[in-house]
DNA sequence: TCTAAATTGGACCAAAGTGGAGAATTTATC
DNA sequence: GATAAATTCTCCACTTTGGTCCAATTTAGA
């Protein structure tokens, strides 16, 4: 609410924030990514966002102005905490090989979706419909993560690791067996017994992901492109 | 409502549900699939539905005895029609090999998930977290489809076409790929410009899904079964 | 055609949801 | 410690929601 007055002009500071605001702020961002990640936008009350914080639901508008500046505020909160992760793991690797990193981005998002199924869920809450949250979504924190993977992706096809298509077609499937499986544990779980939260399930995950989108024993993208549809099975 | 009374003995048969009954269940029914699909069963309100089908709410409760009952009638009616369609896809490849009879079902599957995104997104809105709904979900619905696939799936691993693996971990994967793609097809238009509206797009889709997942060139699961963990990747 | 059952429409309810105003209470700063 | 800003709490006005009730209307079946 109060970071546009940095005017050392004549203005007299304003009084900082107060403690217990930020540790408010913090039970409502966590409460509010839980909720919207459970319920979706419209399906989630703010008495229940506040109930779950502990805290007497006026204070969203005080502290978020509204429902849905405190949805954005999850939402990118969740986004920082993730691109913090990644960007830790993937510096690590920084000089590795193409594919060692993608095996590392791969392992961090599988491990990240899962500590934090919320990152998904909340994209697929929104994401199934147009809608001016989408837009946003899209806008400030999608594209910026979707981009340069997708260059990442473009390399390790023309080099035989991936495999030929449509590069951003392929993260999209990368990331609906990653993220987007992990978002259904509760119902993968009961369909078929793999519980993610054993290491072992979300390192296999993990190891068939890896083994069945960077093999490396894809023909390379060179005049592939245009048939891309293999055979003409295409009924 | 009324499908308990067959007693011949001297119950005087009931009349028959009048014409326009069944008209207005199918307007409460598909406005309902559209609207759930969106909004999540919590984000939805009979009235919305009512509206979309042009018809008072109260009629939900005459026809459907409540918003509960109005969703399970709504997924039921979905799962009906996609079984249909995959019945009808298969049993003209019945006798063909088993490579050819995956291809099949993958393109039926992503047909029919493009032209009723429903059939994936409704599960997306209420499989992210345990509910009552979702274990009724699974019961009725989901399991009886999984079981016999995931059965296919380990033939085809056996013969080297299918990735090795948990079989059911791996129709997991296809099923995001292909259902949970096209459910994020407004996210995905937007961010990279895929239209599954376009044929050819959903084709690429299809062809990709095929030649990632059954490719044909993996190593049979003789004696590898235990050690699943593919080399020893597992950082 | 007549009549009773099936279906629909309109009014209504209690509960829950939303945002907000203003008093009361902390707490940073002097 | 005093004071004013920051934060929290109490209460309210208004809308939405799931559902009921019953009168009005339509239709199946004689």
């Amino acid at each position: 609410m109060n970071s546009d007055n940095g005017r050392g002009t004549d203005a007299k500071k304003p009084r900082k924030q107060q403690k217990r605001s930020v540790v408010t702020q913090q039970k409502l961002l966590a409460a509010a990514v839980e909720a919207f990640s459970e319920g979706g936008f419209k399906g989630t009350s703010t008495r229940d966002i506040a109930d779950r914080a502990g805290v007497h639901h006026p204070l969203i508008t005080y502290h978020f102005k509204n429902k849905d500046m405190l949805w954005r505020a999850a939402v990118t909160a969740i986004f920082r905490e993730f691109n913090i992760a990644l960007v830790k793991s993937l510096a690590e690797f920084e000089h590795s090989a193409p594919r060692k990193r993608a095996e590392v981005f791969v392992r961090t998002y599988v491990k990240y979706a899962h500590q934090q199924p919320a990152l998904h869920k909340i994209i697929l809450q929104e994401a199934s419909h147009p809608s001016e949250r989408l837009d946003w979504l899209i806008d400030t924190h999608l594209r910026p993560l979707f981009t340069p993977v997708e260059a990442s992706l473009k390399e390790l096809q023309q080099i035989g690791v991936a495999p030929p298509g449509n590069p951003a077609l392929l993260f999209q499937m990368i990331r609906g067996c990653a993220g987007g499986l992990l978002a259904l544990a509760p119902e993968i779980k009961t369909t078929t017994g793999i519980d993610f939260d054993e290491p072992e399930a979300l390192d296999e995950l993990a190891d068939m992901i890896i083994n069945v989108f960077f093999s490396g024993n894809f023909r390379t993208v060179s005049a592939t492109t245009a048939e891309s549809g293999q055979q003409s099975t295409t009924q």
